[in-house]
DNA sequence: GCAAAATTGAGAACAATTCTCATTTTATTT
DNA sequence: AAATAAAATGAGAATTGTTCTCAATTTTGC
């Protein structure tokens, strides 16, 4: 594998791995420009791409809008907010991930994708808000 | 609920509920133009959104390419071939479509969405061929 | 330090989906 | 069944997220 470093995809990297946050690749590009201002969006795709190809991160794949990165690449899932988008990782006591495993290795599967659909603090409280205003 | 019917409509549903093959959008478009060689292909993705609000149907967001549609709505997943995309019922004893309604039920998240990852049988033969053919 | 290979940045291209709006269809009222 | 109001349509423009192209630059291996 020749090559495979550059400035950028380092810094792509670390972005990534310093967020909790699940981000769309054009966030992972405005913070990369905080460091890097002249590197361009297409790097910043490529490298992504890259990186889950490499099995350094992972994407996660919503119903609209961006597809998210995630450099925690142990196996786990997500929340997604049906209002905002938001993506949250799961806590889970790892029985279900351990069942999806076993189903994958029985017939064969290459892996699993789960994502529960879950209203955000946030959403839920400004559709409260919305609630009781259209209540009056 | 005013309105809520036009041939159009109806003859999107139609089409969805007469495959399993999960179709895209264009999919539908172009079976739905046999019938109604007019019908616009705004109308087919206004329609199938509506029917995924009223519960009729199921839209299902596939990693790359285009979202897919589907009129069974009985709690069930799937799995995408990640070579061509081809989107399939999975075949199961139901014990884990029951520990995930368990999970929201606990948890208060609205539904899941789980996606195995599995190469299609004829994507695995082509493999095959290509590989071979390598080897030579 | 030099040549080959890999990567980049910029913007064009692309694909899927949504939006706009004048026209048509459907529903409601009389 | 005519008139009116409400809902839905088709066509194409617009938008969005992502990928592609390619000349210039950076990185690698010697």
């Amino acid at each position: 594998m020749a090559g495979n470093y550059s400035v950028q995809r380092e810094t792509i990297y670390q972005v990534l791995k310093s967020t909790k946050t699940h981000p769309s690749a054009d966030w992972v590009y405005r913070r990369c420009r905080d460091v890097l201002p002249g590197i361009g969006l297409a790097t910043v795709y490529r490298n992504l791409e890259l990186l889950v190809e490499q099995g350094r991160a992972i994407k996660i794949n919503v119903a609209q809008g961006k597809d998210r990165y995630d450099a925690d690449v142990t196996p786990h899932f997500h929340t997604v907010c049906p209002i905002c988008g938001k993506v949250s990782d799961c806590d889970t006591d790892g029985v279900i991930a351990k069942a999806l495993d076993g189903e994958c290795e029985r017939r064969g599967y290459q892996g699993w994708s789960l994502i529960f659909t879950d209203v955000c603090p946030d959403c839920r409280s400004i559709k409260q808000i919305k609630i009781s205003r259209s209540d009056q």
